[in-house]
DNA sequence: CAGAATCCCAGTTGATACTG
DNA sequence: CAGTATCAACTGGGATTCTG
């Protein structure tokens, strides 16, 4: 998740193997690239998840969990802080005993629950479809 | 990637945490649960990359593994088949020596691009914004 | 309450070698 | 050419325990 983190040299972020290979790449909007980007950053288990349940509201960590069923303390932890760094999401921490923590979506992310909604429509629209298809190739492929 | 066929259960697919958590979910459309099934269908390392690339083409084996650049011939294969399981790409061998395989997006296939198209646009516009915000995150963080 | 720190396993990916 | 088979490495994520 924090690969940047791990393996940065000298300020220079790290490189995974699809970029470098393509750092002489003549096309100004490398989409392979870009695609590999936000994946990385919204493809993992969670992510979306969370920016989903921030819709609209502004929520604590505890409310988040609720939200969000199965997900561990740890990876909500480590989902939030990778949100607020990238600056999809802010957390502001009330200076209360006990202590308070919100955390609510900026704008960035705000745009990014569009392409959720987005993909989300397509799921349940063609599930079925897909779900037919499987059935019909492990039909097919058996043993 | 083949989750539902490794703890699959007397026909039944395998329901992750959070599907089960969501049984008696009384919302028709639940997101959350449509969001984590695409992702698991596209949410990998090389999917959407391969759909991308058969955007518009019909190609060889050989030569996607070409257009994709740091895709072993393992996860081609890999994802090659998962793809053609779930209906999104269909796989065509000729019967020449040597042999000839050429796969080709299908019409579900066809409707993801859109989203990929978007994703990556999203991606590429807001590159620099999250840049930002990461060496802001990383500069006050740092000890 | 909102985490931080550890431990640890399962699943994913990659490298390599072999084949119809 | 288009794979399959095998092994090794890495890592995402869960469970658990501790703390300001």
């Amino acid at each position: 998740m924090a690969k940047a983190l791990t393996v940065e040299v000298a300020g220079a972020p790290a490189l995974t193997g699809y970029e470098r290979s393509c750092e002489g790449d003549p096309s100004g909007t490398d989409h392979g690239r870009a695609i590999r980007h936000v994946l990385d950053r919204i493809g993992d288990k969670w992510s979306l998840l969370v920016i989903g349940t921030l819709r609209g509201e502004r929520l604590r960590f505890t409310e988040l969990q609720r939200h969000i069923p199965g997900i561990s303390q740890r990876m909500l932890t480590l989902t939030l802080r990778q949100l607020e760094r990238d600056g999809l999401i802010t957390r502001t921490v009330h200076a209360e005993v006990p202590p308070r923590v919100e955390y609510e979506l900026t704008e960035l992310g705000g745009t990014l629950i569009q392409l959720a909604m987005a993909l989300a429509d397509w799921a349940i629209e063609n599930q079925p479809s897909i779900e037919r298809s499987r059935a019909a190739y492990d039909d097919a492929h058996q043993r």
